[in-house]
DNA sequence: GAGCATCGTTTTAAGCTTCAAACAATTCTC
DNA sequence: GAGAATTGTTTGAAGCTTAAAACGATGCTC
């Protein structure tokens, strides 16, 4: 390979990243996409209801659970460790959104349940989240959403399959 | 509506969320997606090199930059803000992967390099990152790579509009 | 039923992240 | 050129996140 040829080719990985594998520029794609969209919905969450985004996720997840969850199912569902919910559950009872109580039958587990304030607080939340997110995608039409819904939900089942065996290719 | 309709209707909203729009949809499986691969490389990251997934990302927008980049540049291209940057580049920079210095010509500006130890390092780094991704995506054909890409692609393009002129629908 | 493993949760340490305020160097304006 | 915006970065406070250790209740085995 020449010098010209070798300048071509490095300016060409530079700006195209033609030179990598094809699913790792998806990955960087998908994770721009998912970056976007949560800064977004971040900062109107703080700025509209002086909440933060894993709060809001912790409330979607139990105005889905008209029981309550336990920490251990909510640290499921939100796809984040123990710990984690237990900082975020302690912010939202402090402010009246949900409490906390022992799980009859089991001392061990704690029940997360909204309160009345925090199921009318959350919906109302939520209707806006909703048209934000709808806003964001407005310029894809139905068929577009419908190919990334299935698209995004193959590559979910590829993602969780390698991640239970990582042996096969 | 008598109690058995609205029962059957609370179900399939629960299991199916089909009561949700499906712009609301994509984006709970795009989260889950990034999320899902996201954990899995923050994990090998860590288990593999000892860094995390803030400084791979760092060292790689420095890789492709052979004359080093600003902090300001940096926080641009990582989708961060200005702050997060600082602590990120000063904990590289306490382990010997990056140099930072007053840049010629601005004085409040630092520009930030990759040494060469830091190179080395990421090198391999990216190496085993870009086989970790091909793995979590192997069950994807060419095709719906491509398909994915594209639709993505148009995403990302109608979720920067939106935040461009929040009044267009 | 005593010992032991397991399960649900919290705690701790280190690091990430945002937002807002502070600071310093540069540029603009007159 | 002096004063006023602007720009590049850091700092500080609050909260998020993980990984690993600790804790206490439960269940299992003999």
């Amino acid at each position: 390979m020449d010098d010209r040829a070798a300048l071509s080719a490095a300016v060409d990985h530079e700006l195209t990243a033609t030179g990598r594998k094809p699913e790792l520029r998806l990955w960087l794609r998908l994770l721009t996409c998912a970056t976007l969209i949560e800064s977004e919905i971040r900062t109107k969450l703080r700025r509209h209801f002086l909440v933060t985004l894993p709060q809001f996720d912790l409330l979607a997840q139990l105005d889905k659970a008209p029981d309550g969850l336990s920490m251990g199912e909510l640290s499921r569902r939100m796809m984040v460790t123990n710990g984690n919910v237990t900082g975020i559950a302690e912010r939202l009872e402090a402010i009246g959104m949900v409490s906390r109580a022992r799980s009859r039958g089991d001392r061990r587990s704690q029940t997360v349940t909204l309160t009345a304030s925090g199921r009318d607080s959350f919906r109302r939340m939520a209707h806006a989240h909703e048209g934000w997110i709808a806003g964001l995608f407005s310029d894809l039409d139905a068929g577009e959403v419908a190919a990334l819904m299935d698209g995004l939900g193959r590559a979910k089942q590829s993602v969780r399959r390698a991640r239970r065996d990582p042996g096969a290719a």
